[in-house]
DNA sequence: TCTGGGGTCCTAGGACCC
DNA sequence: TCTGGGGTCCTAGGACCC
Protein backbone atom coordinates (compact mmCIF):
# COMPACT_ATOMS: atom_id res chain seq x y z
CA UNK A 1 0.00 0.00 0.00
CA UNK A 2 0.86 3.38 -0.97
CA UNK A 3 1.96 6.09 2.05
CA UNK A 4 -0.67 8.33 2.26
CA UNK A 5 -1.20 11.96 3.20
CA UNK A 6 -4.45 13.68 4.15
CA UNK A 7 -5.01 17.25 1.94
CA UNK A 8 -6.61 19.63 3.85
CA UNK A 9 -8.34 22.12 1.53
CA UNK A 10 -9.43 25.49 2.68
CA UNK A 11 -11.05 28.26 0.68
CA UNK A 12 -9.50 31.29 1.03
CA UNK A 13 -11.74 34.25 2.13
CA UNK A 14 -14.87 31.93 1.23
CA UNK A 15 -17.64 34.17 1.31
CA UNK A 16 -15.52 37.12 0.60
CA UNK A 17 -14.19 35.25 -2.44
CA UNK A 18 -18.02 33.82 -3.19
CA UNK A 19 -18.96 37.67 -3.60
CA UNK A 20 -15.78 38.50 -5.77
CA UNK A 21 -16.46 36.25 -8.36
CA UNK A 22 -19.21 37.83 -9.41
CA UNK A 23 -18.10 41.39 -9.03
CA UNK A 24 -14.22 41.01 -10.30
CA UNK A 25 -13.69 44.96 -9.73
CA UNK A 26 -13.38 44.14 -5.60
CA UNK A 27 -10.12 42.01 -6.47
CA UNK A 28 -8.02 44.11 -4.25
CA UNK A 29 -10.28 46.06 -2.19
CA UNK A 30 -11.47 45.81 1.19
CA UNK A 31 -14.40 43.53 1.47
CA UNK A 32 -16.25 41.92 4.33
CA UNK A 33 -19.31 39.50 4.50
CA UNK A 34 -21.71 39.82 7.49
CA UNK A 35 -23.91 36.70 9.66
CA UNK A 36 -27.65 36.70 9.30
CA UNK A 37 -29.61 39.63 10.36
CA UNK A 38 -26.03 41.83 8.94
CA UNK A 39 -25.23 40.80 12.65
CA UNK A 40 -21.09 41.04 13.04
CA UNK A 41 -18.32 40.25 10.57
CA UNK A 42 -17.68 36.40 9.29
CA UNK A 43 -15.54 37.43 6.55
CA UNK A 44 -12.99 39.18 5.46
CA UNK A 45 -10.98 40.23 2.47
CA UNK A 46 -6.89 40.34 3.31
CA UNK A 47 -7.07 43.97 2.56
CA UNK A 48 -10.07 43.84 5.25
CA UNK A 49 -8.11 41.92 7.91
CA UNK A 50 -5.29 44.46 6.91
CA UNK A 51 -7.44 47.68 8.20
CA UNK A 52 -7.62 45.48 11.60
CA UNK A 53 -11.21 44.81 11.03
CA UNK A 54 -11.78 41.41 13.43
CA UNK A 55 -13.34 38.24 13.21
CA UNK A 56 -16.91 38.95 14.76
CA UNK A 57 -17.23 42.88 15.04
CA UNK A 58 -20.46 43.72 15.38
CA UNK A 59 -21.36 45.77 12.43
CA UNK A 60 -22.89 48.58 13.65
CA UNK A 61 -19.70 49.40 15.63
CA UNK A 62 -17.90 49.74 12.30
CA UNK A 63 -20.35 51.43 10.46
CA UNK A 64 -18.60 54.81 9.99
CA UNK A 65 -15.17 53.14 9.50
CA UNK A 66 -16.43 50.94 6.57
CA UNK A 67 -17.57 54.15 4.76
CA UNK A 68 -14.58 55.71 5.63
CA UNK A 69 -11.90 52.91 4.25
CA UNK A 70 -14.59 52.26 1.27
CA UNK A 71 -14.78 48.38 2.44
CA UNK A 72 -17.49 47.35 0.71
CA UNK A 73 -19.96 45.40 3.09
CA UNK A 74 -22.47 42.48 2.11
CA UNK A 75 -25.33 40.54 3.74
CA UNK A 76 -24.61 36.22 3.81
CA UNK A 77 -26.10 34.66 0.75
CA UNK A 78 -26.00 30.98 1.54
CA UNK A 79 -27.85 30.01 -1.45
CA UNK A 80 -24.50 31.66 -3.80
CA UNK A 81 -21.81 30.42 -1.04
CA UNK A 82 -23.74 26.78 -1.10
CA UNK A 83 -23.81 26.22 -4.56
CA UNK A 84 -20.44 27.45 -5.00
CA UNK A 85 -18.89 25.56 -2.33
CA UNK A 86 -20.48 22.33 -4.31
CA UNK A 87 -18.99 23.19 -7.37
CA UNK A 88 -15.10 23.22 -5.50
CA UNK A 89 -15.86 20.22 -4.37
CA UNK A 90 -17.05 18.86 -7.46
CA UNK A 91 -13.33 19.88 -8.82
CA UNK A 92 -11.88 18.53 -5.89
CA UNK A 93 -13.03 15.01 -6.88
CA UNK A 94 -11.16 14.66 -9.80
CA UNK A 95 -7.83 14.68 -7.74
CA UNK A 96 -9.03 11.72 -5.17
CA UNK A 97 -11.79 9.60 -5.15
CA UNK A 98 -11.59 8.83 -0.94
CA UNK A 99 -12.70 13.28 -0.29
CA UNK A 100 -14.51 14.42 3.11
CA UNK A 101 -16.44 17.51 2.74
CA UNK A 102 -15.71 18.72 6.24
CA UNK A 103 -17.04 22.28 6.26
CA UNK A 104 -18.67 24.95 3.36
CA UNK A 105 -14.89 25.70 2.71
CA UNK A 106 -12.95 22.86 3.74
CA UNK A 107 -12.24 19.12 2.54
CA UNK A 108 -9.70 16.43 3.42
CA UNK A 109 -8.60 14.32 0.78
CA UNK A 110 -6.34 11.34 0.78
CA UNK A 111 -3.87 12.11 -1.61
CA UNK A 112 -1.32 8.40 -2.02
CA UNK A 113 1.94 8.55 -3.79
CA UNK A 114 5.35 7.04 -2.55
CA UNK A 115 7.08 10.60 -3.88
CA UNK A 116 6.20 13.31 -1.42
CA UNK A 117 7.17 16.06 -4.67
CA UNK A 118 4.81 14.58 -7.12
CA UNK A 119 1.90 15.05 -4.30
CA UNK A 120 3.02 18.80 -4.06
CA UNK A 121 2.38 18.85 -7.77
CA UNK A 122 -0.85 17.22 -7.93
CA UNK A 123 -1.88 19.73 -5.27
CA UNK A 124 -0.70 22.93 -6.96
CA UNK A 125 -2.63 21.17 -10.46
CA UNK A 126 -5.72 21.15 -7.71
CA UNK A 127 -5.41 24.59 -6.70
CA UNK A 128 -5.21 25.87 -9.92
CA UNK A 129 -7.66 23.97 -11.57
CA UNK A 130 -10.07 24.72 -8.90
CA UNK A 131 -9.30 28.60 -9.77
CA UNK A 132 -9.46 28.57 -12.99
CA UNK A 133 -12.78 26.31 -12.94
CA UNK A 134 -14.54 28.04 -10.06
CA UNK A 135 -12.79 31.61 -9.49
CA UNK A 136 -12.24 30.53 -5.81
CA UNK A 137 -8.83 30.49 -4.50
CA UNK A 138 -7.73 27.56 -2.14
CA UNK A 139 -4.43 26.93 -0.05
CA UNK A 140 -3.83 23.13 0.37
CA UNK A 141 -1.92 21.73 3.54
CA UNK A 142 -0.49 17.93 3.31
CA UNK A 143 0.12 16.32 6.41
CA UNK A 144 0.51 12.44 8.07
CA UNK A 145 -3.04 13.66 10.31
CA UNK A 146 -5.76 15.71 9.85
CA UNK A 147 -5.17 18.39 12.56
CA UNK A 148 -1.25 18.51 10.94
CA UNK A 149 -2.90 19.04 7.95
CA UNK A 150 -4.64 21.63 9.51
CA UNK A 151 -1.53 23.39 10.83
CA UNK A 152 0.35 22.45 6.74
CA UNK A 153 -2.57 24.58 6.11
CA UNK A 154 -2.15 27.39 7.77
CA UNK A 155 1.81 27.25 6.70
CA UNK A 156 0.39 27.88 3.46
CA UNK A 157 -2.12 30.28 3.80
CA UNK A 158 0.65 32.73 5.57
CA UNK A 159 3.79 32.15 4.64
CA UNK A 160 5.42 33.67 1.36
CA UNK A 161 6.77 31.54 -1.58
CA UNK A 162 4.72 28.81 -0.89
CA UNK A 163 2.29 29.27 -3.93
CA UNK A 164 -0.10 28.37 -1.39
CA UNK A 165 0.57 24.28 -1.23
CA UNK A 166 2.56 23.08 1.78
CA UNK A 167 3.86 19.81 2.80
CA UNK A 168 4.60 18.48 6.39
CA UNK A 169 6.32 15.37 6.95
CA UNK A 170 9.22 14.01 8.93
CA UNK A 171 9.58 14.40 12.60
CA UNK A 172 12.58 17.33 12.67
CA UNK A 173 10.37 19.20 10.03
CA UNK A 174 7.01 18.51 12.37
CA UNK A 175 8.62 19.80 15.35
CA UNK A 176 10.63 22.89 13.81
CA UNK A 177 7.12 24.15 12.29
CA UNK A 178 4.77 23.18 15.42
CA UNK A 179 7.25 25.03 17.58
CA UNK A 180 6.04 28.21 15.24
CA UNK A 181 2.12 27.30 16.30
CA UNK A 182 0.81 29.39 18.85
CA UNK A 183 -1.38 26.62 20.85
CA UNK A 184 -4.51 28.60 20.12
CA UNK A 185 -4.20 28.11 16.43
CA UNK A 186 -4.34 24.71 17.19
CA UNK A 187 -7.51 22.49 15.38
CA UNK A 188 -8.99 21.53 18.56
CA UNK A 189 -7.83 24.10 20.86
CA UNK A 190 -10.36 26.60 21.76
CA UNK A 191 -10.06 29.32 24.24
CA UNK A 192 -11.00 28.31 27.30
CA UNK A 193 -8.42 25.64 26.75
CA UNK A 194 -5.63 27.68 25.46
CA UNK A 195 -6.25 30.04 28.42
CA UNK A 196 -5.90 26.80 30.57
CA UNK A 197 -2.57 25.91 28.87
CA UNK A 198 -1.10 29.07 28.35
CA UNK A 199 -1.23 29.02 32.45
CA UNK A 200 0.52 26.15 32.89
CA UNK A 201 3.32 27.58 30.55
CA UNK A 202 2.31 26.06 27.08
CA UNK A 203 2.69 28.27 24.82
CA UNK A 204 3.03 26.69 21.02
CA UNK A 205 2.28 23.65 19.23
CA UNK A 206 5.58 21.79 20.22
CA UNK A 207 5.43 22.53 24.15
CA UNK A 208 1.90 20.81 24.15
CA UNK A 209 3.43 17.66 22.52
CA UNK A 210 5.98 17.64 25.06
CA UNK A 211 3.57 16.93 28.24
CA UNK A 212 2.71 13.54 28.54
CA UNK A 213 -0.94 12.16 27.89
CA UNK A 214 -2.14 11.74 31.41
CA UNK A 215 -1.59 15.61 31.93
CA UNK A 216 -3.23 16.16 28.75
CA UNK A 217 -6.07 14.39 29.18
CA UNK A 218 -6.52 15.44 32.84
CA UNK A 219 -6.17 19.22 31.70
CA UNK A 220 -8.31 18.73 28.28
CA UNK A 221 -10.33 15.54 28.11
CA UNK A 222 -10.02 13.19 25.90
CA UNK A 223 -10.32 15.89 22.85
CA UNK A 224 -7.50 17.23 23.94
CA UNK A 225 -5.46 14.24 23.98
CA UNK A 226 -6.68 13.36 20.45
CA UNK A 227 -5.32 16.96 19.32
CA UNK A 228 -1.83 16.35 21.40
CA UNK A 229 -1.83 12.57 19.64
CA UNK A 230 -2.45 13.66 16.33
CA UNK A 231 0.04 16.56 16.44
CA UNK A 232 2.25 13.77 17.27
CA UNK A 233 1.59 11.88 14.03
CA UNK A 234 -0.74 9.47 15.61
CA UNK A 235 -3.97 10.05 13.32
CA UNK A 236 -6.90 9.75 16.00
CA UNK A 237 -9.73 11.75 13.81
CA UNK A 238 -11.41 9.05 11.87
CA UNK A 239 -11.36 10.19 7.72
CA UNK A 240 -15.47 10.43 7.46
CA UNK A 241 -16.55 10.07 3.16
CA UNK A 242 -20.04 9.74 4.44
CA UNK A 243 -20.74 11.96 6.92
CA UNK A 244 -23.19 10.44 9.71
CA UNK A 245 -26.57 10.91 9.62
CA UNK A 246 -27.03 14.21 11.56
CA UNK A 247 -28.84 14.02 14.85
CA UNK A 248 -30.62 17.39 15.04
CA UNK A 249 -32.00 19.75 12.72
CA UNK A 250 -32.46 23.08 14.17
CA UNK A 251 -33.42 26.74 12.68
CA UNK A 252 -33.53 29.88 14.09
CA UNK A 253 -33.35 33.83 13.76
CA UNK A 254 -32.84 36.46 15.52
CA UNK A 255 -35.22 39.03 14.73
CA UNK A 256 -34.77 42.40 12.72
CA UNK A 257 -36.49 44.61 15.66
CA UNK A 258 -37.33 43.12 19.09
CA UNK A 259 -40.08 41.75 19.21
CA UNK A 260 -42.72 41.26 22.56
CA UNK A 261 -46.17 39.98 21.09
CA UNK A 262 -46.86 36.34 20.81
CA UNK A 263 -48.46 36.07 18.18
CA UNK A 264 -45.31 37.83 16.51
CA UNK A 265 -43.85 35.04 17.79
CA UNK A 266 -45.84 32.15 16.75
CA UNK A 267 -45.47 33.73 12.81
CA UNK A 268 -41.51 33.79 13.02
CA UNK A 269 -41.27 29.95 14.87
CA UNK A 270 -44.24 28.77 12.04
CA UNK A 271 -41.31 30.11 9.32
CA UNK A 272 -38.69 28.13 11.29
CA UNK A 273 -40.59 24.84 11.92
CA UNK A 274 -41.54 25.27 8.28
CA UNK A 275 -37.85 25.15 6.89
CA UNK A 276 -36.69 22.75 9.56
CA UNK A 277 -39.54 20.39 8.32
CA UNK A 278 -38.24 20.64 5.19
CA UNK A 279 -34.44 20.20 6.21
CA UNK A 280 -35.54 16.59 7.86
CA UNK A 281 -37.63 15.54 4.32
CA UNK A 282 -34.57 16.04 2.42
CA UNK A 283 -32.79 14.09 4.01
CA UNK A 284 -35.40 11.36 4.72
CA UNK A 285 -35.67 11.90 8.41
CA UNK A 286 -38.37 12.38 10.81
CA UNK A 287 -38.49 13.92 14.79
CA UNK A 288 -39.32 12.47 17.35
CA UNK A 289 -39.04 15.27 20.05
CA UNK A 290 -39.21 18.66 19.33
CA UNK A 291 -38.10 21.47 21.17
CA UNK A 292 -38.36 25.24 21.35
CA UNK A 293 -36.40 27.79 22.53
CA UNK A 294 -36.82 31.34 23.00
CA UNK A 295 -34.33 34.76 24.27
CA UNK A 296 -33.83 38.33 24.92
CA UNK A 297 -31.06 40.02 23.68
CA UNK A 298 -28.29 39.02 26.17
CA UNK A 299 -26.20 42.27 25.39
CA UNK A 300 -29.02 44.32 26.35
CA UNK A 301 -29.61 46.08 29.90
CA UNK A 302 -33.26 44.82 29.41
CA UNK A 303 -34.96 42.21 31.84
CA UNK A 304 -33.51 39.04 30.46
CA UNK A 305 -35.63 35.64 30.11
CA UNK A 306 -34.77 32.28 28.15
CA UNK A 307 -37.44 30.02 27.89
CA UNK A 308 -37.00 26.41 26.51
CA UNK A 309 -39.31 23.08 26.40
CA UNK A 310 -39.28 19.96 24.50
CA UNK A 311 -42.25 17.79 23.78
CA UNK A 312 -42.34 14.56 22.10
CA UNK A 313 -44.42 13.63 19.63
CA UNK A 314 -47.07 10.92 19.45
CA UNK A 315 -45.00 9.01 17.03
CA UNK A 316 -41.58 10.21 14.47
CA UNK A 317 -43.22 12.57 11.70
CA UNK A 318 -41.81 15.13 9.20
CA UNK A 319 -45.03 16.50 8.49
CA UNK A 320 -45.44 20.10 8.76
CA UNK A 321 -48.53 20.73 10.27
CA UNK A 322 -48.17 18.03 13.28
CA UNK A 323 -44.73 19.50 14.31
CA UNK A 324 -46.12 23.31 13.68
CA UNK A 325 -48.89 22.15 16.69
CA UNK A 326 -46.15 20.30 19.02
CA UNK A 327 -43.99 23.58 18.01
CA UNK A 328 -46.71 26.62 19.44
CA UNK A 329 -48.20 24.36 22.17
CA UNK A 330 -44.24 24.68 23.88
CA UNK A 331 -43.68 27.88 22.81
CA UNK A 332 -47.27 29.24 24.78
CA UNK A 333 -46.41 27.66 27.29
CA UNK A 334 -42.83 28.85 27.41
CA UNK A 335 -43.69 32.39 26.77
CA UNK A 336 -43.93 35.12 29.48
CA UNK A 337 -45.05 38.68 28.74
CA UNK A 338 -43.06 42.14 29.18
CA UNK A 339 -39.81 40.51 27.48
CA UNK A 340 -38.52 42.31 24.67
CA UNK A 341 -37.71 38.65 22.36
CA UNK A 342 -34.65 38.23 20.08
CA UNK A 343 -34.93 35.30 18.94
CA UNK A 344 -36.98 32.49 18.75
CA UNK A 345 -35.64 28.96 17.46
CA UNK A 346 -36.45 25.00 17.34
CA UNK A 347 -35.00 21.98 17.44
CA UNK A 348 -35.47 18.94 15.65
CA UNK A 349 -34.70 15.88 17.71
CA UNK A 350 -34.41 12.03 18.81
CA UNK A 351 -34.17 11.63 14.50
CA UNK A 352 -34.57 8.56 12.43
CA UNK A 353 -34.17 7.34 9.15
CA UNK A 354 -37.93 7.00 7.90
CA UNK A 355 -39.03 3.44 7.90
CA UNK A 356 -36.42 2.22 9.93
CA UNK A 357 -38.63 1.96 13.15
CA UNK A 358 -40.74 -0.33 14.77
CA UNK A 359 -43.90 -0.33 13.84
CA UNK A 360 -47.32 -0.22 16.05
CA UNK A 361 -51.05 -1.64 15.65
CA UNK A 362 -51.36 2.51 15.68
CA UNK A 363 -49.04 2.56 12.34
CA UNK A 364 -51.58 0.20 10.95
CA UNK A 365 -54.43 2.14 11.92
CA UNK A 366 -52.86 5.53 10.31
CA UNK A 367 -51.59 4.08 7.71
CA UNK A 368 -53.97 5.72 5.35
CA UNK A 369 -53.20 9.52 7.08
CA UNK A 370 -49.66 8.61 7.05
CA UNK A 371 -49.84 8.31 3.16
CA UNK A 372 -52.24 11.11 2.61
CA UNK A 373 -49.77 13.42 4.98
CA UNK A 374 -46.58 12.40 2.86
CA UNK A 375 -48.07 12.92 -0.56
CA UNK A 376 -48.94 16.76 0.77
CA UNK A 377 -45.51 17.07 1.36
CA UNK A 378 -44.12 15.78 -1.06
CA UNK A 379 -46.20 17.65 -3.36
CA UNK A 380 -45.32 20.95 -1.76
CA UNK A 381 -41.63 20.11 -1.89
CA UNK A 382 -41.85 19.31 -5.31
CA UNK A 383 -43.55 22.93 -6.14
CA UNK A 384 -40.98 24.90 -3.93
CA UNK A 385 -38.24 22.94 -5.28
CA UNK A 386 -39.96 23.80 -8.88
CA UNK A 387 -40.40 27.37 -8.35
CA UNK A 388 -38.47 28.42 -5.85
CA UNK A 389 -38.72 28.28 -1.64
CA UNK A 390 -41.70 29.39 0.01
CA UNK A 391 -43.52 29.84 -3.21
CA UNK A 392 -45.88 27.42 -1.28
CA UNK A 393 -46.17 27.88 1.88
CA UNK A 394 -48.51 28.09 5.04
CA UNK A 395 -50.23 30.78 6.49
CA UNK A 396 -49.32 30.57 10.22
CA UNK A 397 -45.96 32.51 8.85
CA UNK A 398 -47.95 35.27 7.93
CA UNK A 399 -47.61 37.25 4.02
CA UNK A 400 -45.17 40.10 3.09
CA UNK A 401 -42.40 42.04 5.48
CA UNK A 402 -43.13 41.23 9.07
CA UNK A 403 -40.81 42.93 11.30
CA UNK A 404 -39.76 40.47 12.34
CA UNK A 405 -37.73 39.18 9.50
CA UNK A 406 -33.83 39.36 9.47
CA UNK A 407 -32.41 42.86 7.98
CA UNK A 408 -30.47 41.83 4.86
CA UNK A 409 -29.85 45.13 3.58
CA UNK A 410 -26.80 44.26 1.52
CA UNK A 411 -27.46 41.33 -0.21
CA UNK A 412 -26.34 39.72 -3.42
CA UNK A 413 -27.88 38.07 -6.38
CA UNK A 414 -28.47 34.35 -6.00
CA UNK A 415 -26.45 34.55 -9.46
CA UNK A 416 -25.84 30.65 -9.38
CA UNK A 417 -29.16 29.12 -8.07
CA UNK A 418 -31.84 31.43 -9.30
CA UNK A 419 -33.00 31.96 -12.90
CA UNK A 420 -34.70 35.20 -11.83
CA UNK A 421 -32.32 36.90 -10.36
CA UNK A 422 -30.01 36.06 -13.04
CA UNK A 423 -29.10 40.00 -14.22
CA UNK A 424 -30.56 40.77 -17.40
CA UNK A 425 -28.68 41.71 -20.72
CA UNK A 426 -29.59 44.71 -21.72
C1' DT B 1 -31.61 50.75 16.52
C1' DC B 2 -27.90 47.41 15.52
C1' DT B 3 -23.72 41.68 18.59
C1' DG B 4 -25.11 34.73 13.60
C1' DG B 5 -26.61 30.03 12.98
C1' DG B 6 -26.04 25.13 13.02
C1' DG B 7 -23.87 21.40 14.60
C1' DT B 8 -21.02 17.58 17.57
C1' DC B 9 -18.97 15.35 21.50
C1' DC B 10 -17.64 14.84 26.43
C1' DT B 11 -18.39 14.89 31.36
C1' DA B 12 -20.49 14.99 35.78
C1' DG B 13 -24.20 14.04 38.47
C1' DG B 14 -28.66 12.21 39.46
C1' DA B 15 -32.14 8.60 38.97
C1' DC B 16 -32.90 4.08 38.82
C1' DC B 17 -32.22 -0.90 38.91
C1' DC B 18 -30.71 -5.29 40.79
C1' DT C 1 -23.45 1.11 66.12
C1' DC C 2 -25.16 1.15 61.88
C1' DT C 3 -26.79 3.01 56.03
C1' DG C 4 -23.62 -1.70 49.47
C1' DG C 5 -21.81 -1.69 45.08
C1' DG C 6 -21.94 -1.69 40.38
C1' DG C 7 -24.05 -0.76 36.25
C1' DT C 8 -26.91 1.98 32.82
C1' DC C 9 -29.38 5.79 31.16
C1' DC C 10 -30.58 10.52 30.87
C1' DT C 11 -29.74 15.42 31.04
C1' DA C 12 -27.63 19.87 31.42
C1' DG C 13 -23.77 22.38 30.69
C1' DG C 14 -19.38 23.15 28.64
C1' DA C 15 -16.23 23.24 24.87
C1' DC C 16 -15.28 23.10 20.32
C1' DC C 17 -15.88 23.52 15.20
C1' DC C 18 -17.02 26.37 10.81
Amino acid sequence: MEPFFYAMVDCNNFYVSCERVFAPALEGRPVVVLSNNDGCVIARSNEAKALGIGMGEPAFKRETFFRSHSVTVFSSNYALYGDMSSRVQQVLTRFSPEIEHYSIDESFLIMRSRDPRRLLEQAAEMRRTVYRWTGIPVCVGLARTKTLAKVANRIAKKREGTNGVWLMDGAAQVRDELAGVPVEDVWGIGRRSARKLRACGVRSALDLTRRTRDWVREKLTVCGLRTMMELQGIPCHPFEEQPPAAKSVTCSRSFGTRITRLDALEEALCAYVQRAAEKLRTRDLQAGAVQVFLSTNRFAEDPQYNGSGCLPLDRPTSHTPSLHRKALSILRDIYREGYKYQKVGVLMLDLAERGQRQLTFDDYRNAPDETRRDSLMKTLDSVNARFGRDSLRFGGAGLGRKEWHMRQRRLSRRFTTSWAEIPQVR
